[in-house]
DNA sequence: TATTACTTTATAATAGTTCTAAACTAAATG
DNA sequence: CATTTAGTTTAGAACTATTATAAAGTAATA
């Protein structure tokens, strides 16, 4: 496995030693060809069932917050009881399908550079989200 | 009390029963000069300290969550663990301040339109939501 | 008023997350 | 390479936020 250092030295650099637990997170999170969204219960239950190995979740939740806390992870928080962590860690915005509940990344071509005129706070800015909410005409969006 | 026919109307609305517990919530979260914020703890909190008087969660969460499906009340996720919500339903967008977690109001002096260039969901657009994170320079933002 | 339907409440249940401490494992040491 | 040390995993307990329940109470209606 080529990625193995990689996995390593992402471990390393958010404080957490290389286990093999960590290392089985790290494959199915970073070993792809395409970013993706995922909740804490997909993770576990991706892990438990497509490489019928079982990692106690206090791992998980741990292993992905160090991730999240040292930059590895993105958190989108779509309402108080969803949310959803992002392995494409670039600035970003996201379409939200209500009918689906399903995340998509949006890019510059989708949504243009939001406009700051006026930073009331005099505070630095940490981060620009935008969340756009879609659904279908037919459906009620709540 | 002026505002009370009023209040009676936003829960005759809301499909709701005009009582004496829910028109106290009407009072707290309407009889005002300028909207808010609050979490359904501080709203609680806030009739039991200010009013003597205790109106059970299950009334609050299910007379806000009324308020809400009907448009009176705006809901802000800020994390997983940290959703406020906003007497202030018209359109417009949030900084969150990460040092007191305060939640501000922008208008379109402080942040310009969003420029959605390209739906690519092809779905009705219910919403679009912009959170500017602040937080002092020195400190740590998580 | 009497009846009906809705509401409040305390409490139980549930869900998601964090904590704990004992058994285990990686890293550092001699 | 054996030993020690510090960090890790795990199941399960604890905790927090929210929702469900069902008995007692109240608003609306006839």
């Amino acid at each position: 496995m080529l990625k193995n250092s990689e996995f390593v030295s992402k471990l390393r650099n958010s404080g957490l030693r290389p286990t093999k637990q960590r290392l089985k997170i790290c494959e199915v999170l970073f070993n792809r060809d395409k970013t993706f969204h995922f909740t804490i219960n997909d993770l576990a239950k991706n892990i438990s069932e497509n490489f019928n190995e079982k990692i106690s979740l206090a791992t998980i939740y741990n292993t992905v917050h160090a991730f999240k806390d040292k930059g590895y992870l993105k958190e989108i928080t779509i309402s108080s009881d969803k949310s959803y962590f992002d392995t494409n860690i670039t600035k970003h915005h996201h379409f939200y399908d209500e009918d689906t509940n399903l995340l998509i990344d949006c890019n510059d071509n989708e949504i243009g550079k939001v406009n700051i005129k006026n930073n009331i706070t005099g505070k630095k800015i940490s981060s620009v989200e935008v969340l756009v909410r879609v659904a279908s005409d037919t459906q009620n969006q709540d």
